[in-house]
DNA sequence: CTAGCTGAAATGTCTATACAACTAACAGAT
DNA sequence: ATCTGTTAGTTGTATAGACATTTCAGCTAG
């Protein structure tokens, strides 16, 4: 026998970095475990071979491997403990974090085809508590756009979004029944949604609503009123969505409250 | 004139760093700089000192400081640019997680007062999709409690949980009524509900439900669908909660798509 | 006056090392 | 058998320094 200067192998090993690459050496490494933990090769509770091994693999230091892990910690997709090891967490607890989607994303995620017809768009003085909102003057107005949501041809939900005119004058020269409008406001006007507040609500449908949305009798509505803000904190968009209750359902994942670093405002 | 070994006096001047204290000093300067964003002292848009310069005011080592940052940034109190440098990030653009909340903690919040009456504690068969969450045998049992939930004594919703009779066995001792049932199980059982996923839905309330709800005519109620989870994956509880539609809404929080180290799953 | 260059300044990335704190397992004494 | 100390192995914290990359502003040449 004569003493190999043997590496276990582990499906780390076929793990290649390029420390010329452009892109950091640290991500380059949490890309690749993330793709291992994604593809399935790795199971929940499987432990990972210590840092210090891995960072020899790799040929980093433990500084740099430490921050590549620190990512996929973030999402929880590992969970490390001193005097221990770092396993793999259970997908079920993998912290997607809540995300915004448009009407089209979400409708397409849940395996549908998203359509639009336009009812109305008009250029209206806003109500005292909109343009509070938008922080407007006296005589700014908002773009009123009227659309019902279709998926796979048939009607889910009555839409109302409210933009300010100041952030993009002239919207009513796009094709808003065909294109997204988060799309035209990104592509043409350079705004982008950051964050958004959702209050969801079940109401009574009125007459008017049945009708363009054909419901049947007894089934309620879901109502969603969305404020939308870009990266700058400033109010984008304000949006009310009716969506049939018998055809449509809003999904929300949370996680237990954890440790801040702000005390909890009273608010 | 004298050179005088100035240090410009910024609101960090009055931070003082313990060495040897138990808090690692990253966790010291991270608490110290969010409680001065918390309070107010540094506003959205105020640059922050270069990290060298807090370096040295704190006496640590630029990765021990940056480490402190990372936290702050994480959470969206800052944001760094290469070559610029960092800002205090607007207050709507911080990035509180979608948190879970207890009902009891959920009305606090708002202001009021929550309240319970119990309706009916029972040890029932699973329905075959409820046996199949919570991977149960043939033959084991779950709790199946029912509960009119109380905001100042008003109703407000009907909630039905259940939880596998094999996790907390004896659950039906106590005082359900009067004692949050995750506190019970937390503190009796050792279980801690880590993540949960809800489906939040409208529906027309059932004669019944309007009774025990005491709904007005014309009303629709919100009902949200939850399932719990522990820290290790494994399922805890499934709640399905019955809300008046004209005293409560469901609020969510959502931040736009960021980049995961992960693919997007076709799910 | 403009276009482009240049350099200062800032954050981003990475290394190599040291020690601390914690855990689990083992050996030995009681 | 049980308890206790010890030890090896692991992640957590922290240092000091080096170089890369990006941005912005000011200077310079045209």
């Amino acid at each position: 026998m004569v003493a190999a200067p043997t590496q276990k192998i582990t499906p780390f090993s076929s793990i290649r970095i390029d420390k010329d690459a452009s892109t950091p050496i640290y991500l380059q490494i949490a890309e690749a475990v993330g793709s291992l933990l994604a593809s399935g090769v790795l199971l929940p509770g499987y432990v990972l071979p210590p840092e210090r091994v891995l960072c020899e693999q790799f040929g980093v230091s433990r500084m740099t491997l430490r921050q590549a892990m620190s990512l996929l910690d973030r999402e929880g997709l590992i969970d490390s403990r001193r005097g221990v090891g770092t396993i793999v967490r259970p997908s079920r607890l993998r912290k997607h974090q809540q995300e915004m989607r448009s009407f089209s994303e979400e409708i397409r995620e849940r395996g549908g085809h998203p359509g639009s017809r336009l009812i109305s768009v008009e250029l209206a003085i806003p109500a005292p508590a909109v343009r509070d909102l938008f922080e407007l003057h006296e005589k700014q107005r908002i773009y009123e756009i009227q659309r019902l949501r279709l998926n796979d041809g048939e009607p889910l939900a009555l839409e109302l979004a409210r933009i300010p005119e100041r952030l993009c004058p002239g919207l009513e020269r796009f094709d808003l029944a065909r294109s997204s409008l988060y799309e035209i406001l990104e592509q043409s006007y350079g705004l982008r949604p950051e964050t958004c507040n959702e209050e969801i609500s079940a109401e009574i449908p009125s007459s008017q609503q049945r009708k363009l949305l054909s419901l049947p009798a007894r089934t309620a509505v879901l109502v969603i009123n969305r404020k939308t803000y870009m990266d700058d904190g400033r109010p984008l968009e304000l949006t009310r969505s009716v969506f049939r209750g018998d055809r449509y359902s809003s999904v929300v994942h949370s996680v237990r409250k954890n440790k801040s670093i702000l005390q909890a405002t009273s608010s």
